[in-house]
RNA sequence: GGGGGUGUACUCAAGCAGUCAACGAGGGCAGACUGUAAAUCUGCUGGCCUUGUGCCUACGUAGGUGCAAAUCCUACCGCCCCCA
């Protein structure tokens, strides 16, 4: 069994566990930083080890795309090609089909036939493609040269094979329209058919001896926006298929409040295996984390600790909670003292508060780097703490003090 | 001394009679960001307030011509270039 829970909180649902990957053992619940383009913008590997990290996320769709799948598997793999030997993680390429296609060019989608979707690139837009969604998957055609790629159920659990990853997720699909339930019901059919493709042809390329990583581990994702009947639903017809977890998706893809993020997850986990892995994806601030930890996820991927470390953004514990402050806020010129000084980061033990804003309104890589390691040593502590509590029997205090106290 | 050019909001820089409180860029101020098209994006950036097809003050200074001037004319002041 490649997942293990070893202990359960008795006033919720949050597990205590250990996930087996070919590469290593990840304590749950965990954070995985997210490095689309085999890298954590801004930081090396080995820092991301020494500051907690036990796993990353990659993505297929960006991998594919450049520098190519191929040149991977020829480098020995994506644990050999970025030097990173601890367990990773491959998103599928199924969120690039709504954040290239439905989120930024929701004002003209082509409506080709039935569910299949096609979405023109707007003149003034910076996008570069046209993006086609029918059942067979989803084409990217490069508005400038014409050039097509086709992603399909199957080329995703192809390309992840030829990165090695140790664990991959199938291909999804789901639209921004949450409130659209006729549209969301396709999409969760669409990602079981899908779902079935993806598996079959995992175990195809798994039993031929043709996986670069023999141990890697496959993931259904469930769909179905706030609707409790479609949650259900996908999480049956997902389950059916038998996966080694499950990932709960679409639930913070664009402007969701935290009570729809947590009714999204309270619609899904209790249908799910209680003792197989399950990831939530995307998800997100330090207190959506928590309460979903209290829901009964294991791990969890989000862009806000690296994304928001470079617009100047910075990530604060404290014993009631976190706040989070601007480092460029005009305030912080001539403030002297560091970040946070209970924060052990290179940054808080080194320089001052100053010094940050000045890197950051010079536009100086270096504020990036600093920012960015904070705020991933702040999450990766925090699930740290919340380890430490499952472990203790203490976990109704970290809950208690999630919130944001800004 | 002669000739030419130029002076615009914090900075650079458009505008060359009305649609100009004045394009654009930078800077400044604030906000956003949730499986990364993201070191990105958005808003504001003369003053006042009853926040409006509102009032006032503004395009080197002082006058002038126009119904109307940042835009035209005159003088003056500053800066730049060329010739002597």
């Amino acid at each position: 069994m490649e997942f293990q829970i070893l202990k359960k909180d008795q006033a919720s649902k949050a597990r205590k566990g250990i996930l087996k990957t070919a590469h290593g053992e990840v304590r749950t619940p965990c954070f995985l930083p997210i490095g689309t383009k085999g890298t954590v913008k801004s930081v090396r590997q080995d820092e991301l080890r020494e500051w907690g990290a036990e796993i990353i996320l990659a993505n297929t769709y960006h991998l594919w795309t450049q520098p190519g799948d191929e040149l991977i598997a020829r480098a020995g793999g994506l644990h050999k090609f970025i030097n990173w030997d601890g367990p990773i993680f491959t998103d599928s390429g199924g969120f690039q089909i709504f954040s290239l296609g439905e989120k930024l060019n929701k004002k003209e989608p082509l409506v080709a036939s039935g569910h299949d979707r096609i979405y023109k690139r707007q003149p003034e837009e910076k996008f570069p493609f046209n993006v086609r969604v029918d059942e067979n998957g989803v084409s990217f055609q490069s508005g400038s040269s014409g050039d097509k790629m086709k992603l399909t159920p199957e080329k995703s659990v192809e390309i992840q094979s030829n990165l090695g990853s140790d664990v991959s997720l199938v291909l999804d699909e789901f639209t921004g329209d949450l409130d659209d339930y006729e549209k969301v019901k396709q999409t969760v059919e669409r990602t079981t058919r899908w779902a079935k493709r993806a598996k079959e042809k995992f175990e195809k390329l798994k039993s031929a001896g043709k996986s670069l990583n023999p141990g890697q581990l496959q993931l259904g994702i469930v769909q179905g926006a706030n609707y409790a009947d479609l949650r259900q639903k996908s999480v049956q017809e997902i389950s059916a298929i038998g996966f080694d977890g499950y990932c709960v998706g679409g639930v913070a893809v664009g402007g969701e409040t935290q009570e729809k993020i947590l009714e999204a997850i309270e619609l899904s986990v209790p249908h799910l295996e209680e003792d197989k892995f399950r990831h939530l994806l995307g998800v997100g601030t330090p207190e959506n984390i928590i309460q979903a930890v209290a829901r009964g996820c294991d791990s969890f991927d989000c862009v806000i600790p690296t994304r928001e470390a470079r617009h100047g953004k910075a990530y604060m514990a404290h014993d009631d909670g976190y706040t989070t402050l601007n480092i460029l806020a005009g305030e912080f010129k001539e403030d002297l003292s560091p970040l946070d000084p209970t924060c052990s980061c290179y940054g808080c033990t080194h320089h001052t508060r100053a010094y940050l804003n000045h890197l950051f309104r010079s536009s100086e890589i270096l504020g990036i780097r600093l920012l960015t390691e904070h705020n991933l040593r702040f999450y990766l502590g925090l699930m740290e703490k919340i380890r430490r509590a499952l472990n203790e029997e203490d976990f109704q205090k970290i809950l208690k003090n999630c919130k944001n106290r800004n």
